[in-house]
DNA sequence: GTCTATAAAAGGATAGAC
DNA sequence: GTCTATCCTTTTATAGAC
């Protein structure tokens, strides 16, 4: 049995999401897990195989790490939406908006990852995505006939990963709020051109 | 004369652009340069102040280096706006699909920025997005009136950012067509409801 | 599986001659 | 302003005992 593994995954996600992926060395992890390096090594053969590790876990753990969490309270489809946002809105304002989301921050970090790095970002957007499809599925006639609902959620998480980028970066969360709030008005039109149809 | 500062600020918009700011090394760049270490380093103190030097660079050169070359055979203010998306969609596709958005990238790779850094970033989406409120003044009653341009503008930012992200995660330009499709829809939407008011 | 010690290389930066 | 040589630290990774 090798709790080893989990504490390296687990101090390699925050680390990463706090310092970035390069910024992070061996030696960071191993201070925090208080670890030596043959324990490490033992387990993950290379860095690049923690990376691995911590993009399967967020894989695997959307639902219980973020989707449930966000929507304990919520029934309405479209509002499950918008609590999700809120929810990063809440890790914007507790950082005091130096948030960055794990996945988009590795997405731009990572310059000429390995092909299964890739596609384990490639399929953690994925997953996002289905969640929100999920949802626009369940909103029905809300929305226009033919709305092209995988195209709607994607722009759903480009206007997260726009407006987490644009927050962090102005270090205001209003900006992530305006994002929203187009996002919000958006959904009102759709939500309008469905009742009446041309 | 020091043309070397120009040697030098050229080779790192490219190596940020292509690898990152960590993972470019000062070898990198001296190496792409043909310059020895002291004349670097007798221009650029750190490694920092050639980021501070880029970031300007961008800034100062918006006009010349992105807006002038997208609008060179646009008129309509609207149009303007896609325009600009579609260099960046020529971007994407000349790099197969692995293109960045130089100033995006940095904003998210860069996790404790000097202030300065910061504020260099904040400076260059602003005057991105300053160029999109002078198109949608120009735009004038296409758009409902109290139109928030300010938010509308940002939100095109969002919109090209998270196109990009995807684009470049999923190696996949669809990814960003349908980014700007759903803005597009948004921009329709609201010139539709510009002309028939509730 | 975990320990300590250390290799081997790359990184940013400096010194002092010219 | 530019040259070469080099210092010092950090970094990833390995070796071999336990």
């Amino acid at each position: 049995m090798s709790g080893a593994r989990e504490k390296i995954i687990q101090a390699a996600m925050e680390l990463f999401w706090l310092k970035g992926y390069n910024s992070t060395s061996i030696a960071d992890l191993l201070s925090r897990t208080q670890l030596n390096s043959g324990s490490l090594y033992h387990v993950f053969p290379s860095k690049q195989d923690v990376l691995i590790g911590v993009l399967e876990t967020y894989r695997d753990g959307i639902r219980e790490m973020l989707l449930e969490p966000s929507w304990s309270h919520v029934d309405d489809p479209i509002e499950k939406i918008f609590a999700l946002l809120n929810r990063y809105r809440t890790m914007i304002v507790e950082t005091d908006c130096t948030y960055g989301c794990p996945i988009g921050s590795l997405a731009l970090e990572l310059h000429e990852p390995d092909p299964r790095v890739r596609q384990l970002l490639a399929e953690n957007f994925q997953n996002w995505t289905a969640a929100i499809v999920g949802c626009l599925d369940a909103a029905g006639r809300r929305l226009p006939r033919g709305t092209d609902k995988q195209a709607l959620a994607q722009f759903v998480l480009t206007a997260m990963e726009g407006g987490v980028m644009q927050a962090r970066t102005h270090l205001d969360v209003a900006y992530f709020d305006r994002a929203v709030e187009q996002l919000r008005a958006h959904f009102e039109l759709l939500e309008k051109a469905a009742k009446a149809p041309a």
